[in-house]
RNA sequence: CGGGGUGUAGCGCAGCUUGGUUUAGCGCGCCUGCUUUGGGAGCAGGAGGUCGGGGGUUCGAAUCCCUCCACCCCGACCA
C-alpha cells in the first residue's frame, strides 16, 4: 500500500497506466456496480449500477418511443426446431447456445435455446400478425436478458448473461428497412453522444464482421482510453433473409404476395463497460451528470459539538433547495470522516460534491467541488439552485469534449501498410487507412497487426488499399475489445 | 478452447522449498465504547478460518501427490 499525500488517496484500485484491465474491474467492484456471482461468467448487477442502468434506460426507451416503437416481451427460450429453421444466423450462434433439457426428472421433447438474440422467437410470430401491406410497418423493441456461452469474460464487457434491448422492424420495401436501421443507428449516436458523453465513429461493417444472417451491420465505435476500440452497438438491416425462413409475407398493393423486410438493433449493458473506461481515472469512476445515479453528495462537516444542530439545519436547507434540481443525497454518517468521504465518492463517479461545514454556516455559502477536475468553488447559498444546475450541465459537456479531442487526437492516418502497423503497435487509437474491399487483405491485416476494420464510414474518400493497392474505401482499424 | 498464473478470515498477504513449537499468523476492514470529523482519525476491548472442493501418501498435511473447480493474464470467437 503506497502512501501518498497529494493526490493518490485511492487504495483499493490499481492505476490506470500501471494495469487498465486490473484498474477496471477495481473500479468495478470498489464502486460496487456490480460483483462477481457464483455462476461462472455472470455477475451481479448491484444497486449503483443498476440505477445507472436504469437512467440509461430512461433515455434511450424515451428516444425509442419518440421514433414510433413500442415496448413487447418475447419469450426467453426457442424450441429447437426453430432455432434450426435457419442455418447461417444459427451458426453464428451454434456454439454459445445454452439449452435447457429437463423439467425436474423428465426430458424434455423437444430442447429449448435460451435466447442468444430474439430473430428466430420474433420472427416465427410477425409470420403470424403479417398479412397485408396495411400491417406494415411493425416496429417493436424489447428490453430483455439474453444468454451467450462465452468462453472470456469480463464485467460489462462480456458476459454469460446480459440486458440489452433489442428492437424488431419489418417493412414493405427495401429502403424502408434501410432508413429504419440508419434512423437507429442516428438514435444510438445520439444517446452515446449525448447523454453518455460518448463520442462514436458510425459506419457499416464488412462482410466478416457483420451479424449472422444480416444484408448490412453498422456500428458505433467507441474508443476506450488505454487506446482500444469498443463496439458499442449495432443496428442490421436484415434484408428478406428470416422473412424467408419463417415466411413473413404480406399482400401488397399490387396484389402480389412478397417477402417483407426486417430490421434489428440492439445495445447491451456492455455501454456500462465503455461508460468506465471512457470517462473513469485513477480516482475511480465519473459518471456523466445526465445519467449518474447519484448527481451531488451533500456531505455535513460536523465540526464540534455545539456546532452540530446548526450544520444539521444548513444541510436540511439545501437538501430543500436541490429538491426538484438534481437527484442527490445526504451522507450524514458517522462512520467515517469526511476525508473518507470525499475518497469514497470520488471513487464511485459522482459528479458533484457539496460540503457544508461551520465555516460555511457563518458565510451562509457552501463548497462545491467538480469531480471531472476537480475545481473547488464557493457558492452562497441563494445561488446554489442555479449553479448547480450550470455545473452539472458544464462537467456533461466537459467529458464529452474531453474524450472527444482524445478519441480525435488517437486517430491517425496510415498510407501504407508500415505506417499501419507501427501505428498499432506504438500508439494504438483509431487508424484511418484505405482498404480494397476484399477478405483476404482484411484477414492478412489483421493477422498481421491485431487490428480489425471497425467500421466503415459513410463520408468516403477512396485510396490505395494498404495491403494490395487497389483502389477502395477508407475504413476505421483499430486493435478492439 | 489452447498457453501461463493464482487460490490461506470480508480484502491484501506471510507460512509451503525442508510435513511436527501453529492452538494457523500479520495488515486493513468489521463489532463495542469513548474521543474525533474542511482530503481515507486515535485509544482500549472484541468477533471472525472445514487453509478453493474431492481423493490419496503419512503416525501426522495449509505444506507432498492426483483430480476437479473458480478467478486473473496472453492468444482464437463474440454485444
Amino acid at each position: 500500500m503506497e502512501e501518498n499525500n497529494n493526490n493518490n488517496f485511492v487504495e483499493a484500485i490499481t492505476d490506470k497506466s500501471v494495469d487498465f484491465k486490473r484498474w477496471y474491474t477495481d473500479v468495478i467492484i470498489a464502486a460496487q456496480l456490480a460483483d462477481y456471482s457464483p455462476i461462472k461468467g455472470c455477475m451481479v448487477i448491484r444497486p449503483y449500477g443498476c440505477s445507472l442502468w436504469e437512467n440509461m434506460k430512461r433515455f434511450l426507451d424515451k428516444k425509442i418511443k419518440d421514433t414510433g416503437h413500442e415496448n413487447a416481451y418475447f419469450p426467453l427460450f426457442v424450441p429447437e426446431s426453430l432455432l434450426a429453421k435457419e442455418a447461417e444466423h444459427i451458426k453464428g450462434f451454434a456454439p454459445e447456445v445454452a439449452w435447457v433439457t429437463h423439467a425436474g426428472q423428465e426430458k424434455l421433447e423437444e430442447r429449448l435455446a435460451i435466447r442468444p438474440t430474439s430473430e428466430a422467437i420474433i420472427g416465427s410470430m410477425y409470420a403470424k400478425w403479417i398479412d397485408s401491406w396495411r400491417d406494415l410497418p411493425i416496429l417493436i423493441n424489447q428490453w430483455a436478458n439474453v444468454v451467450r456461452w462465452e468462453k472470456v469474460t469480463r464485467p460489462f464487457l462480456r458476459t454469460t448473461e446480459f440486458l440489452w434491448q433489442e428492437g424488431h422492424t419489418v417493412h414493405r420495401t427495401e429502403e424502408e428497412a434501410e432508413e429504419e436501421t440508419l434512423k437507429m443507428l442516428e438514435v444510438y449516436k445520439d444517446f452515446m453522444e449525448n447523454d453518455l458523453a460518448i463520442p462514436v465513429y458510425i459506419g457499416r461493417k464488412t462482410e466478416r464482421e457483420k451479424f449472422a444472417g444480416a444484408l448490412r451491420t453498422y456500428s458505433l465505435e467507441a474508443l476506450m482510453s488505454d487506446g482500444k476500440a469498443l463496439q458499442a452497438g449495432t443496428s442490421h438491416n436484415l434484408g428478406q433473409y428470416f422473412a424467408k425462413v419463417f415466411n413473413i409475407t404480406f399482400q401488397d398493393m399490387d396484389g402480389e404476395r412478397k417477402f417483407a423486410w426486417q430490421t434489428s438493433w440492439g445495445v447491451s449493458t456492455r455501454l456500462i463497460g465503455a461508460l468506465i473506461m471512457v470517462h473513469g481515472d485513477d480516482s475511480g469512476l465519473i459518471m456523466p451528470p445526465k445519467v449518474a445515479p447519484i448527481q451531488a453528495v451533500v456531505l455535513p462537516i460536523w465540526g464540534n459539538k455545539t456546532l452540530e444542530g446548526a450544520v444539521e439545519a444548513k444541510v436540511k436547507e439545501v437538501g430543500e433547495i436541490l429538491a426538484d434540481v438534481c437527484r442527490f443525497k445526504v451522507d450524514d454518517r458517522r462512520e467515517h470522516t469526511v476525508g473518507w468521504k470525499f475518497n469514497e465518492w470520488e471513487l464511485r463517479g459522482v459528479p458533484l460534491r457539496i460540503e457544508v461545514g461551520p465555516r460555511d454556516i457563518e458565510k451562509n455559502q457552501v463548497v462545491l467541488v467538480r469531480r471531472d477536475v476537480r475545481k473547488k468553488e464557493f457558492v452562497p447559498i441563494e445561488k446554489l439552485k442555479d449553479k448547480v444546475t450550470e455545473l452539472l450541465n458544464e462537467i456533461q459537456k466537459n467529458l464529452f469534449e474531453k474524450a472527444r479531442k482524445f478519441r480525435d487526437n488517437n486517430t491517425r492516418e496510415a498510407t501504407n501498410f508500415e505506417e499501419l502497423s507501427s501505428m498499432v503497435e506504438s500508439k494504438q487509437g483509431f487508424i484511418k487507412a484505405c482498404w480494397c474491399g476484399s477478405e483476404d487483405c482484411e484477414m492478412k491485416i489483421k493477422e498481421k497487426t491485431m487490428a480489425t476494420i471497425r467500421c466503415i464510414p459513410f463520408e468516403q474518400k477512396n485510396g490505395k488499399c494498404v495491403m494490395c493497392g487497389k483502389n477502395g474505401p477508407m475504413v476505421y482499424f483499430a486493435k478492439s475489445y
